[in-house]
DNA sequence: CTACAATCTCGAGCGACTAGAGCTTCAAGA
DNA sequence: TCTTGAAGCTCTAGTCGCTCGAGATTGTAG
């Protein structure tokens, strides 16, 4: 049995997070102890520590939601935790193409070689519209 | 003059945004109409369009007030807004690495070959500790 | 003058936590 | 057994950067 601290040990989740999971129906209700104090076994911390991966991978709660209920059936079919994951990774490749943009116009802005703000490449670039290319 | 409607046309951010900014203060309080409405004039809408830019770079709200305050005093030296923007800089590119490393940890997740939830490899991934490489 | 679009203010809601106040319980040592 | 201090409890509110809706008012074209 573990108190919601060995938790946090072992998973790396706040106890404050570890409440509020189960507060918005991430994580069951947990056991309590004869003084009201949450008590949980090595399901609920395997259940965290999953919850934690998908979180750490960017994955939103409600997507983790919709994960916990497919594999609370193994005989259904994974084809839909695969377009999960799938939709996730576009996802996340569409944001590392744009910071990738962000990163390359930073560094043109960054390299400034002014020495006053009122010749500062910084400032005037963020100010002019024809810099950009045309995202708006 | 420009009504916040035109203002939001040729900015691209929406009036309720406009408003927002001008309640915390990166904005000065508008103008206003005859009937209370607010008029903006062209340096209105740059200060939007610079704000827009650096928020589109994902320069967060405070940063963009210090660079505003910066600009303000065009004598100062630009070491300042140099060191805002390379900070910046250095942020995105932690963001990229670390997702970099999630699309190929998602990558490897997602090609899932199996047929029913019980032996997907998905779930399986996010449950188990000992596929992470020494983040927690 | 009449429609109707645009704007106004105010307040609440989002996601995913996080922090603090003020109280109670647990566990180890004397 | 008692004490003490860490750890837990609940509840509320704050974070960031908007976004939306209700219900009232104003602007403008025909």
């Amino acid at each position: 049995m573990f108190s919601i601290g060995e938790m946090a040990r072992r998973s790396g989740v706040k106890a404050a997070t570890i409440r509020y999971y189960e507060q918005i129906g991430l994580l069951e209700q947990a056991g309590r102890s004869h003084g009201n104090q949450r008590r949980y076994g090595r399901d609920e911390l395997d259940r965290l520590v999953f919850i934690r991966h998908a979180r750490d991978l960017g994955v939103s709660v409600p997507a983790i939601r919709e994960l916990i209920a497919l594999s609370g059936d193994p005989q259904r079919p994974c084809a839909q935790a695969d377009r999960i994951a799938s939709a996730h990774l576009a996802t996340i490749r569409e944001k590392i193409a744009r910071l990738k943009r962000l990163e390359a116009e930073l560094e043109r802005i960054a390299s400034c070689k002014a020495h006053t703000v009122g010749e500062c490449y910084v400032l005037r670039a963020l100010g002019e519209h024809d810099l950009c290319e045309g995202e708006h």
